[in-house]
DNA sequence: TCGCTGATCATCT
DNA sequence: GATGATCAGCGAA
C-alpha cells in the first residue's frame, strides 16, 4: 500500500484494503488487526451518507487531507470509528474500517474489550475495532505514511472480496456503486445485506 | 439467533 | 433541538 495507490476514489480503494493489517503500537505493545470488512464514503455532493456530503466542516477536515491519513471521529456519544482517507488531496473520500480479526496483541485487545464474549468479537464492528486497537480522537489526522510508522502501520495483504454490496439509501449514480466489501470471515459484523460475489 | 431499547454527546440545522 | 457510518444487555423463540 502506498500513498499514491490510495489517491483514488474510496470505492476503488475499499476492496484493496481487505486483508491488510493495521498495527497500532501503544507503550511498546502492538495490536494488529487484519481487516475483514470495509465501507467506502464519497466526497462533497456524491454520497448522502458521507460526512463530507455537505462540504468541509471542522470535524470532517481530515477527509479532505492527503490520502493515507487516519480519520477518527466520535459518534453516538460514546463510540469512535476509524477511516483511511483516500482520493487526491482536497477531494474528500474515506474507507470506514468496519471489522477485523485481531492477529497480534490479543491479550491487550481483550483487556480493552472486556465485554467481548469471544476473540472473534474483539474487533467485530467499527467501534469495537477502534477500541481493540486503542484508537480515539487523538489519532485523528495521523499519517499512516508519515514519520511515525513505528506507532501506526498499514501493511498490504490483498485478498479479493467475497462479499460486495451497494449501500441502500444512496440515490442517483451512487446507487450503481458498490460501497461495502467484506471477506467471508467469522469476524465480519453480523449485518450482511449483501449478495455474495 | 433475533429484535428491541437505553446509553450519551459532538456536530450541524 | 434533533440526530447519528453504534454497542451491549435483555427477553423471546
Amino acid at each position: 500500500m502506498s500513498r499514491r495507490l490510495l489517491s483514488r476514489p474510496a470505492d476503488q480503494i475499499a476492496p484493496r484494503l481487505l486483508g491488510s493489517v493495521l498495527t497500532v503500537v501503544c507503550e511498546d505493545s502492538p495490536v494488529s488487526v487484519r481487516i475483514t470488512e470495509v465501507e467506502a464514503y464519497g466526497g462533497v455532493g456524491e454520497d448522502p451518507g458521507s460526512h463530507a456530503f455537505r462540504g468541509r466542516t471542522p470535524r470532517n477536515a481530515t477527509m479532505f487531507g492527503p490520502p493515507g491519513l487516519l480519520y477518527v471521529y466520535f459518534t453516538y456519544g460514546m463510540h469512535w470509528c476509524a477511516n483511511v482517507v483516500t482520493g487526491p488531496e482536497g477531494k474528500a473520500g474515506a474507507v470506514l474500517l468496519r471489522a477485523g480479526e485481531v492477529i497480534e496483541g490479543v491479550d491487550l485487545a481483550r483487556e480493552r474489550r472486556t465485554s467481548a464474549k469471544s476473540d472473534r468479537d474483539l474487533a467485530r464492528g467499527p467501534a469495537r475495532l477502534t477500541k481493540a486497537l486503542g484508537l480515539d480522537g487523538s489519532a485523528d489526522g495521523v499519517d499512516l505514511f508519515g514519520d511515525d510508522t513505528t506507532t501506526f502501520r498499514l501493511a498490504p495483504r490483498p485478498i479479493a472480496p467475497a462479499i460486495v454490496s451497494s449501500r441502500t439509501g444512496v440515490g442517483g449514480a451512487g446507487a450503481q456503486t458498490p460501497w461495502r466489501f467484506a471477506l467471508d470471515d467469522p469476524t465480519v459484523s453480523p449485518y450482511r445485506p449483501a449478495a455474495r460475489a
